[in-house]
DNA sequence: AAAAACAATGAACGCCGTTCAGTATATTTG
DNA sequence: CAAATATACTGAACGGCGTTCATTGTTTTT
């Protein structure tokens, strides 16, 4: 039952996006009433939750062809841009893991987060193993890592929250690649 | 009438946040009829315009002294700093101005728009000065103005929105400014 | 067959943004 | 002056939201 109101609230989720999702249109979608979605899920924010796991898996997923590469600096890279293409590919999800300010309360024990925390573990790590064979000549790799995430991060959501309406819209995409490139040459002289 | 209403939206925003802020808490503070708000303001976006606006000023208001200094490149850092140190120190008007979702759309006929264009170019231009003045080997205004402002974003945003749960309360601030040293530092190399 | 546990719901509550017919007051007009 | 018009405002409602709870059927246990 768990299963089937979340696939419901999934699939409205695709649909719609976030502000379409609601109790009652996920009630009405398995054809229950949305009263009995309360047993089974305390409320709003733990239904969230599991879609922001689901949000979470899709993006290791999308994550994943980068983290089998050997060479650190590579893997880094590759990384980078794959962050990058999954947020401008999938803004509901990117939003809902990244931005979305609802359920973001005692989110610690929740799933999506550990998920989370081991992606952001996985990239420090790599971001060690750049200094450790001397990629770069800091040896910070959490302020390294916390740098490239906040650039990363902040074209991302810049581009979702619509506060790019200053750059011709086909110029956008140009300017984010750009931009990472950049930062990619930035980050060669640290 | 309108300012009256503006005033008091402003109060409560202040008080209790975006989120705190309805159309008919409003009416209650100027001891009017929520109905009345609408011969005002066509919408609860049109309100929000306003706020952002006002936001947009306080904002400009924190960066003005950055502005005023001479040298490109301590203009630039300086403004840099006081960007992030106003995101971080009025997180509701930051959000308002550059994560909130709600009133976004027709958005660049509104004053606070303008305001924020006039900030943006004022921030490209510091740049092309240190260009000018041979403070970056490349010459990509554009792209550079912009890779800053999705790092100084990146940073803010990520904060606001708590999505820096992984490291200690206590340690944020002190990451922030780590990164902040460390992409001044990484421009250098521009 | 009676008692207890479970599954599901209709109806309601309080919140929200918004609309509109209607009222009371001020202003203009003949 | 009274009548007509314009202005300012509102109570009550609509529809949508998240959520709660007494009640109803149904199944399982005793």
């Amino acid at each position: 039952m768990r299963s089937m109101i979340l696939k419901a609230a999934l699939r409205i989720f695709r649909e719609k996006g976030y502000d379409g999702v609601n109790m009652r249109n996920i009630a009405e979608a398995i054809e229950y009433s949305p009263a009995t979605l309360y047993l089974y899920f305390k409320d709003k924010n733990e239904l969230y939750f599991a879609l922001q796991f689901e949000a979470a898996a899709a993006k290791r997923e999308h994550l994943l062809p980068a983290m089998q590469i050997e060479d650190p600096w590579q893997r880094l890279i590759d990384f980078g841009r794959r962050y990058i293409d999954f947020g401008f590919k999938h803004p509901d999800l990117y939003d809902l893991l990244f931005i979305t300010r609802a359920p973001m309360e005692h989110i610690e024990n929740q799933e999506c987060w550990l998920l989370g925390i081991a992606t952001h573990k996985f990239f420090v790590d790599t971001v060690q193993a750049c200094i450790d064979q001397r990629y770069f000549k800091s040896t910070d790799a959490e302020t390294i890592a916390y740098t490239l995430w906040c650039h990363a991060h902040g074209m991302v959501s810049l581009f979702i929250r619509e506060r790019m309406r200053m750059y011709p819209e086909e110029k956008r995409l140009e300017l984010a690649a750009k931009s990472f490139a950049m930062i990619v040459r930035m980050a060669e002289s640290l």
